[in-house]
Order: C-alpha cells, then sequence, then structure tokens
RNA sequence: GGCGUGGUAGCCAAGUGGUAAGGCCGAGCUCUGCAAAAGCUCUAUCGCGGGUUCGAUUCCCGCCCACGCCUCCA
C-alpha cells in the first residue's frame, strides 16, 4: 500500500491517510441540496472527492462513502412551494438529475447515499442527548439550540474563537425569529420549530413540531454510518464555517467520550469562471446540460475542472475547455496506443484496476506521475509527468512484458483521474455528403490523378467555400464538414 | 476589523535553496503537388523593494495588487 497524503484542515498540514481501521477509510462528503441542478461549482467539488476516492482506490485502500442527499432546507421547500408539489416529488426529480449527471462525469457512486428526510430521528437522538449534556437549550417558540460556550474546542477547525458578534449582531434582522431568542449570537439552530411557510413540511419531536437545521443532519448520518471510521469529511470552502464547525461541536459534544468526529477535513476551494464569481445574473452559471450544449463533452469538463489543486480556486473558462479536449485527445491515443501494444482491452483493465487486482504492480516510468498525484491529490504536477512520459515512450519498440507494464500503470492512473476516455472522439464523426460535394470532390481527385494540381486547387477552394474539406490519403479520399 | 489564499511565459498551470514540468494556442521545420494528420523544434529568470546565503523564483521582512470566508452557498 503506498502512500497517499491530504491537506487536513485542522491541522493546516498536508498529512499522510492512516485509517482508523485497518485499510478502510471512511469518507463522508456534504452532499447536494436538491432543488435544482447542480452547477459546475458544485460538481468541481464532488469530482475533487471522486479523485480523492479513486486514488485511495488505486493506493490499495477500501473506501466506505457516504455522501447525504439535502432533501430538507429552506431552498427545497421554497421550490416545492413555488411549483405547487410535494417536497418529495421535488427533491426527487433533482436527485434523478444529479445522479444522471454523476454518471456522465463518470463519478463512483458512494455506496451509502443517505437523505435526511430519512433520519429525523437520528437527528431527534442527537438533539436529546445535547440536551441532557446542557449542550444545547430549546426555546419558547419550540427550537432547540446548541449553546456554542459550553465546547471549548468550538473554532477548531476554522481558527476563529466565538463568533466575532459585535459586528454581526448589530446586523442581525431581530424580526428573523430564528435568531432573537438565541442566548448568544454564536449559537445556532438544531431544530427549528414550524413556521408558517413550512407548509406541511414538518415533524413531531419532543419540542413540537419542526424540522432539523441543516448542520445536524451531516453529523447525524456521518455517525450512523461511519461511527467507527470517523477519517475523512470533506466539502466546498465555505462549508468550513459554519458548518463543518458546527458538526464538530454537535457531534462531539453527544458522545459520552467526546470521539474526535473525523481525522481529516478536506476542503475543496470554489471556481470562478471567465474571472468572476459564476451569478445566475451573469448568466455563467453552468450545468453540464449548458457545457454539453455548447459542444463539450462531460469528460472535458471533467479534465477542465479537476486539473489544477483542488485547493486553489480555479479560473473556468471555455478555453479551458478547449485545452481540456485536445489534452484528452493525446491521453486517449496513448491508451489506445499501450493497449494494443499490451494486447488488453480498455473496459477490462478498468474493471480489473476498480477491483483492486493490480494495486501491486509496478509503476515503471510512470512512477513519478503516480508519487505526484498521491502527494496532495497534485493532479496538474501529475498530467505533467504523464505527458513527458507520453513523450518519450515509443509504445511499439517496448517489449510486450514492459507494455503490459506501462499500460497497466497507464490505466491505473487513468482510473484515479475518472476519465472516460470512451467519451473522447478523435476522429470527426463521418457525415454523409450530398451528391454534388462527392461529385466536386471526385473531380478533383480525378484532377490530381491528372496531376493538374491548379484544377484540384480550384475544386478544394470550391468544396471549402461550400463548407466541405478533402482528407487524402495515399489512394483515396474522405470528406468532412469543415 | 478578524481569518485565509494567491501573484510563474499569449492563456492555463506544476515545482524547487543552485539559474524553471506540462497542457493549450501560436510560429518554424520535416512529411505531403497543395492541404489535413503526424513528428520535431522554439517562446518565462518566477509582482515590487530590502535582508539572510557562496547562491533565492523558492527562506525572512516590508510594500503593491487580486481574491475568498466571516450571512444561504460546493
Amino acid at each position: 500500500m503506498s502512500e497517499v497524503t491530504f491537506h487536513n484542515t485542522l491541522t493546516r498540514q498536508r498529512e499522510p491517510i492512516e485509517p482508523t481501521k485497518g485499510k478502510l477509510v471512511g469518507m463522508y462528503c456534504c452532499g447536494p441540496t436538491v432543488y435544482a441542478q447542480a452547477h459546475i461549482g458544485n460538481f468541481r467539488t464532488f469530482l475533487s472527492q471522486d479523485v480523492m476516492r479513486r486514488t485511495l482506490q488505486v493506493a490499495g485502500y477500501k473506501v466506505l462513502h457516504v455522501r447525504n442527499l439535502t432533501d430538507v432546507d429552506d431552498k427545497t421547500i421554497k421550490r416545492a412551494f413555488e411549483e405547487g408539489k410535494a417536497l418529495r416529488e421535488v427533491t426527487e426529480h433533482w436527485t434523478r438529475v444529479f445522479h444522471a449527471d454523476c454518471e456522465r462525469f463518470n463519478m463512483l457512486s458512494p455506496q451509502i447515499e443517505p437523505k435526511a428526510t430519512d433520519h429525523i430521528q437520528e437527528q431527534i437522538n442527537m438533539i436529546v442527548a445535547l440536551l441532557e449534556k446542557d449542550h444545547a437549550y430549546a426555546t419558547e417558540d419550540g427550537s432547540v439550540y446548541f449553546r456554542v460556550s459550553s465546547f471549548d474546542g468550538y473554532g477548531k477547525l476554522s481558527r476563529l474563537k466565538e463568533r466575532e458578534l459585535t459586528t454581526t449582531a448589530a446586523d442581525a434582522s431581530p424580526n428573523d425569529s430564528d435568531e432573537y431568542e438565541r442566548d448568544s449570537m454564536a449559537d445556532f439552530v438544531m431544530w427549528k420549530s414550524r413556521k408558517e411557510n413550512d407548509g406541511d413540511v414538518f415533524w413531531d419531536s419532543p419540542w413540537g413540531e419542526g424540522r432539523p437545521g441543516w448542520h445536524l443532519e451531516c453529523s447525524a448520518m456521518a455517525m450512523k454510518y461511519l461511527g467507527n471510521n470517523l477519517d475523512i469529511h470533506s466539502g466546498g470552502e465555505d462549508l468550513v464555517f459554519p458548518h463543518h464547525e458546527n458538526e464538530i461541536a454537535q457531534s462531539e459534544c453527544s458522545c459520552s467520550d467526546h470521539t474526535q468526529f473525523f481525522k481529516y477535513w478536506i476542503h475543496c476551494a470554489h471556481l470562478l469562471v471567465e474571472g468572476g464569481k459564476m451569478s445566475k445574473s451573469l448568466n455563467n452559471f453552468y450545468s453540464v446540460d449548458d457545457i454539453e450544449a455548447k459542444g463539450f463533452t462531460p469528460v472535458a469538463l471533467r479534465y477542465a475542472l479537476t486539473s489544477s489543486a483542488y485547493r486553489q480556486t480555479i479560473n473556468f473558462t471555455m478555453d479551458s475547455l478547449h485545452a481540456a479536449q485536445s489534452a484528452l485527445v493525446r491521453l486517449k491515443k496513448f491508451s489506445d496506443e499501450t493497449l494494443s501494444a499490451a494486447g488488453l482491452k480498455r473496459a477490462a483493465l478498468l474493471k480489473a484496476i476498480d477491483k483492486g487486482k493490480h494495486s501491486k504492480d509496478s509503476w515503471g516510468p510512470l512512477a513519478k506521475a503516480w508519487q505526484t498525484l498521491s502527494n496532495d491529490l497534485n493532479i496538474a504536477g501529475a498530467l505533467g509527468a504523464i505527458f513527458t512520459t507520453i513523450k518519450e515512450t515509443k509504445t511499439t519498440e517496448l517489449s510486450a512484458e514492459a507494455a503490459q507494464e506501462l499500460a497497466i500503470a497507464y490505466h491505473k492512473l487513468v482510473y484515479a483521474l475518472g476519465y472516460d476516455l470512451t467519451q473522447v472522439v478523435i476522429e470527426k464523426p463521418k457525415v454523409e455528403a450530398p451528391e454534388e460535394i462527392k461529385a466536386l470532390a471526385q473531380q478533383r481527385w480525378d484532377a490530381k490523378q491528372a496531376k493538374d494540381w491548379a484544377k484540384a486547387d480550384e475544386f478544394r477552394n470550391e468544396l471549402t467555400s461550400k463548407g466541405w474539406k478533402i482528407l487524402d490519403s495515399k489512394d483515396g479520399f474522405e470528406i468532412e464538414l469543415l
């Protein structure tokens, strides 16, 4: 098993991953809120987590991946109300869309994908435990808050002591009933009492009807499914505070022994679009569909979203998609070359890698690429090393043994990076040319055979002006759309 | 105000105390009658000013610039 390191937000250091138990890594990712199609910014994070998981697998670990679905919150309720539909109907629709998008991106599915609404009882149980230990208090309207001052560790992730309250308190709206009953502005809500605009979205609880607060679901579900494997917890950088800070507070206080709630906290930076923040008003709020409509494949988008450091803000541009597309063609070609030199089939090889069959095989000339990738997921560096190897390797001159080693090592990297190379089109799709064009092309060919270059060029120009191009080969020609 | 990140070639982007990977684009060459494809080659002294050092883009200090979080947000 080779070493994999990640930057841990908790310690601000790059650390080798050492699972709590054996070689099973528990990995919890904060998933989507299913009220609309996820945008490319969401996917930048989910894709980074996918590469994280794949890299761990290639390194020889087993990964138990849990990613929740937030299917009750202000936004989902609002959406359901606007559409006059049941909450569940809305969230189930967007969940299906999310899954379809994930598949297009060639993302591995989490083994467990729990929904907030399926774990109301677990969340209530946590609140009960926290109330008993005086880490929480109920207010008169039937809401329950976490008492931040009761937890010394509060702020250890985000490095904020208690929140800077002087400014925020002044800004806080006194009319917001969620706010004014709190003992301290720093306290956060775990149970929200039922409000008028919640419609029929509420559950019974010891404090009356209401619904869980946002931070609680992740705590409850992570503890339920990964209680013994609290290794990696990951999400977007915006979640460091307050979401993850609050998760830690609730979770650690709810355990009798204050068990550490996850060892490794990994956060992905956001992305900019064409230099600016993504926003609906700027019309740069893209989904996978939008990018595909512009003629790019999901794998090109995947490449563009993951080819630089995950902890670094990236600027997503159409240029980066073009670059991705070209780079992928080279990766695909080399994949084809190594496979044919080794006499292996891509699908079968990737499947074997997925099952961990080649985890001990040697990296050969790609050792540097792997070492770079497994060092805090330096994808850009790994790609650099891969392209260098591609440039330096003549697959036709390899021995059968070396070809096999190379093909396996190369595809382990392809697997870790998660590129679905079958989506990469090397040859333009053939389009049947109309008779008129075919005739012109034939005339050009005849002129060429007669070595009447001037005439041949005339025909070529005419074809070009009509939007077609001719590709000559030794003993024939092909017609393609320009 | 508090916490944090970054400034490397036309664009994107790794990395290192000893004069800088890679990708895209562009240019040139080879090959083709031409073209396409392919292959080869070429393009930076690392924001600015100091300091430490035999030597810094890489360490330290100051400055400038850009950006993020502190409120729902991947």
